[in-house]
DNA sequence: GCTCTTTTTTTCGAGCCTCGAAAAATATGT
DNA sequence: ACATATTTTTCGAGGCTCGAAAAAAAGAGC
């Protein structure tokens, strides 16, 4: 059962909530802060007066002079970008990125490369992202500061405890202890996270008007993957890592899934399923291992030239999602819905055959409410993702303590 | 966002963990709740003092010397029957029931009774509940109790405020607001809930270690409804009541169903459904408004009896409940699954097949980790939900704010 | 039957925390 | 300059939880 609330739990939480609100508005006063808060005004200014005290928050001295307003002016709160550090992991199929952020989210180094993750052992594979983190860590833009916490987004699924990468299309390996490793080699607590996951974590931040408490994010490549917020959290598996959008059943008995089962979403909509139907290969056939962005490009040209296999494939893409949607909205509420990735781009193809699929189904009732947007790049969102969650967990749970000790970083380079 | 914690709601919180603890073990000693809670000695001797002054709890005075063990004996506490009374009131098709609940939980007055809900106009409709809830209210067990609280569960949606049926396949009227309406009538809190979902909450109640952070709860009737309870908390829409389970699409432009929608799961798996394939109907005869117990009991029969029309109709909804909880399992992790219900009676008719259709999807990976329970009758599990949901209400608003005004309900007879 | 041991429950003072009111600080308007 | 307006800080009061110690209430041993 939840835990009865101690005495000293009390400002913890109420440090944290402050951090979250200096985080989300950027640069606040105290008197926002007790409005949003809803605490007293001495509650706050003891609190923040401790959080500035220990380097978490600072004043901004750069006094924008706001409206001129009559009255002792505000005074703005943001915050320290050095109070600590973070790294983002991205690795994806035949990519790996690495993004040093500061504590404000600015990214003060960053790489990215490509190799070849399906030759790559598991030894191979781990050695890369820690090689990649130290050289980015030691660059003269990241020196000196300690890093606290390592994100890293994969494609696939993780364990409950964030610790593992159980199954990834990236390699034939599973299991990778991608946390413990890593961990290992830093010294720093380090989480595996779910690609669409971040990219759903990524878009509150981005646009918070539009993505608040409940929307999900699609992200449409070789795979189909999902990222879901409700009520204003993540929703993901108590088990495992989450939504698998992309294996909920279009056609019983349909076509061929690279997951070996038939008739799943992904078998209709993945970079792989509308190749092969363009193609005009058989539904039956195996998926074939990865297909570039020019060549998809190349076929979306095709398809919006002229009425063929190319724009028929794209229309079975779109049905697919439709149906797929529509179940979900049975479920739960419609929600802004974030196409993201390749498959984004060739959304215009997708759009009119899943607005009709998804009329048809109970979850498409209000389908005219249904607002889609669309980001062709996923990968910077993935990055952003990554960063907030760890910054967000420090915000929580490192900072809010208030013990000296535990906002001391190691140097990981 | 969420709003920071005020020195009075310590208190509060603390109070609800206390009551909670209590209700959920029935008889605790002080030690037993400082170690669930995480609570001192001293603090849950402060707050049972102060519970047990202000009637909601009380020292168990029968004694049960437990287990004879050294030392001062642990002196039980349990809940006060008496600190407070609530309402159930269930509303299904052609049937009323209402039940008078004391604190502990236990019914101390009932009655229930057939009525042509579908003949009914809105005003009867709130009338007749309104009348069943006064005259057992005013019965000698319940006499002089007053009610804090009602719930009302009903077939269909509800809005997000759980205060009117935006629809209901029991009645051609829309938007009933049962709410207000009976709010008016009793003057103390109405809510108005969905049928499934109160079969979930009452599962918990009814088989704690079997139904705890994550199950599923699935209504077999004339239509299919869904209850789900994900990391211990009742999943409903933002909006609507929530998941519209029999309304996932299994075949896309397949059955017509009661919702004029096609190829919905329940277009295969509801009664009339079923019905319709046993008599060798097309899928595109519209489907009848009622099968009576005794009709489907027979059916069943037959499709025990010997291969024909009818055990292939149980089939065709086992393999849309089974497509159905694989796209499901695909979004959620697999929990274990409650068949509630009329359809109940024949899930031996209907699980072959759903176990093989469920072993093809994603979802079924584990298909032999999912069990399933079945319960044929849901009017005892709907009231039991309806008690439960009312009163823990209580423990946790009314109660726990220790407000003597709060607590004095009214008499609603 | 009396004392010792063990376990539960209560009591009591210390230490924090938040709050409201008042004071201090710092602008603008006139 | 002085009045006004707004933000921020200060300060004492009241409450809450905690740990330690005391009190209560049994069984165990002789």
């Amino acid at each position: 059962m939840s835990v009865g609330i101690r005495h000293d739990d009390l400002r913890k939480r109420n440090r944290a909530m402050v951090i979250s609100a200096v985080r989300r508005a950027g640069q606040v006063s105290r008197t926002d802060i007790a409005a949003t808060t809803g605490l007293s005004h001495s509650t706050i200014s003891a609190i923040s007066a401790d959080l500035i005290a220990e380097g978490i928050l600072a004043e901004a001295k750069g006094a924008e002079a706001s409206t001129a307003r009559r009255g002792r002016p505000q005074v703005a709160i943001g915050l320290n970008p050095e109070a600590a550090t973070v790294v983002a992991v991205v690795l994806l199929f035949n990519l790996l990125s690495v993004a040093v952020v500061d504590f404000s989210g600015r990214v003060i180094a960053e790489e990215r490369k490509k190799l070849s993750t399906f030759d790559l052992s598991e030894e191979e594979l781990i050695g890369e992202c820690i090689a990649m983190v130290r050289r980015q860590t030691a660059r003269p833009a990241a020196a000196g500061r300690t890093v606290l916490r390592v994100v890293l987004a994969v494609q696939g699924t993780t364990d409950a405890t964030s610790r593992k990468m159980l199954w990834s299309p990236i390699t034939t390996h599973e299991g990778i202890d991608f946390g413990g490793r890593l961990e290992k080699a830093f010294g720093v607590p380090v989480t595996v996270e779910n690609d669409c996951n971040m990219i759903a974590v990524a878009l509150r931040w981005h646009d918070p008007d539009r993505y608040r408490d409940d929307f999900i994010a699609i992200l449409l490549s070789h795979g189909i993957g999902m990222g879901l917020v409700l009520k204003g959290e993540l929703f993901t598996g108590t088990h495992s890592s989450g939504g698998e959008f992309g294996h909920m059943v279009h056609r019983p008995d349909g076509a061929l899934c690279r997951c070996g089962r038939r008739g799943c979403v992904e078998a209709y909509a993945g970079n792989y399923a509308i190749w092969r139907s363009a193609s005009g290969a058989s539904e039956d056939e195996a998926p074939v291992s990865d297909i570039s962005a020019d060549d998809m490009a190349s076929l979306a040209a095709l398809a919006r030239d002229h009425d063929g296999p190319e724009r028929e494939a794209y229309q079975k893409a779109g049905e697919a999602l439709g149906y797929g949607l529509g179940s979900l909205f049975a479920l739960i509420d419609p929600a802004p819905v974030a196409m993201v990735g390749i498959g984004a781009r060739a959304f215009d193809l997708i759009e009119p055959a899943l607005r009709s699929a998804i009329a048809m189904t109970a979850g498409g009732q209000h389908s005219k409410a249904i607002s889609f947007a669309t980001y062709a790049d996923e990968l910077p969102l993935i990055t952003l993702g990554c960063s907030m969650r760890a910054l967000t967990f420090i915000d929580a749970e490192v900072l809010a303590a208030g013990d000296p000790a535990a906002s001391r970083g190691r140097d990981v380079a």
